[in-house]
DNA sequence: TTTAGGATGAACT
DNA sequence: GTTCATCCTAAAA
């Protein structure tokens, strides 16, 4: 079993181990990466995740083994990633919310040509996805085949853990976990 | 077949 | 701080 394997055996454990490594894809216009800063857990016992009322069309990919990416569509304008944890059938998973650039910013730019500052090209889930190129076409991929891939990082020396951004329910878990020192994370 | 609403972001004031 | 863009999914009818 490799180092990421290990991680991604419980969706809380590896909300917070995540923090740090760093989110590679492979894009058609060239490699984009960036280090994790910002996550958070859902699991299927868990009223905010989408994979609470059983697997359909639409999440199956939550439900496929560990190291899957699931990638949706939400706000009828925006994709969000997820990296799945657990055995297959868990439905369980970490929300990628914010990462730092790591030499890309070129593409990045280029991909949110609107946005003045580089901070925040990547301070919100939707955001990344956006500045990375990924869309729904990359959900059902894997990190160990797929042109998205996570390689170790940096070490975090300090993680702050609080409520979770924008869920109407379960509200009050606490399953956010963010890079204290990072000036990327989307909302202190 | 129809309809309500969502793990958000940007552009306003 | 507030509003709206805008479209897919899931559940109702």
């Amino acid at each position: 079993m490799s180092c990421i394997d290990s991680i991604l055996t419980d969706s809380v454990y590896a909300a917070r181990h995540l923090l740090g490594w760093q989110l590679v894809y492979m894009s058609p216009v060239g490699i984009v990466c960036g280090y994790i800063v910002e996550t958070e857990a859902y699991h299927s016992l868990d009223p905010a995740s989408h994979t609470w009322s059983g697997e359909s069309p639409r999440n199956k990919s939550m439900f496929q083994n560990a190291g899957t990416v699931y990638v949706y569509f939400t706000y009828g304008r925006h994709y969000c990633l997820n990296i799945v944890t657990g055995d297959i059938g868990d439905g369980q998973g970490v929300l990628i919310r914010a990462v730092e650039p790591i030499g890309s910013i070129e593409i990045m730019r280029s991909n949110r040509p609107n946005v003045r500052s580089d901070i925040q090209l990547t301070n919100g889930p939707a955001k990344l996805t956006q500045a990375y190129g990924i869309d729904g076409s990359l959900d059902g991929t894997n990190i160990f085949e797929g042109p998205i891939h996570l390689l170790p990082g940096r070490i975090v020396p300090e993680v702050v853990v609080t409520r979770r951004i924008g869920v109407l329910q379960g509200v009050d878990a606490e399953l956010r976990f963010y890079d204290s020192k990072s000036p990327f994370v989307s909302k202190r």
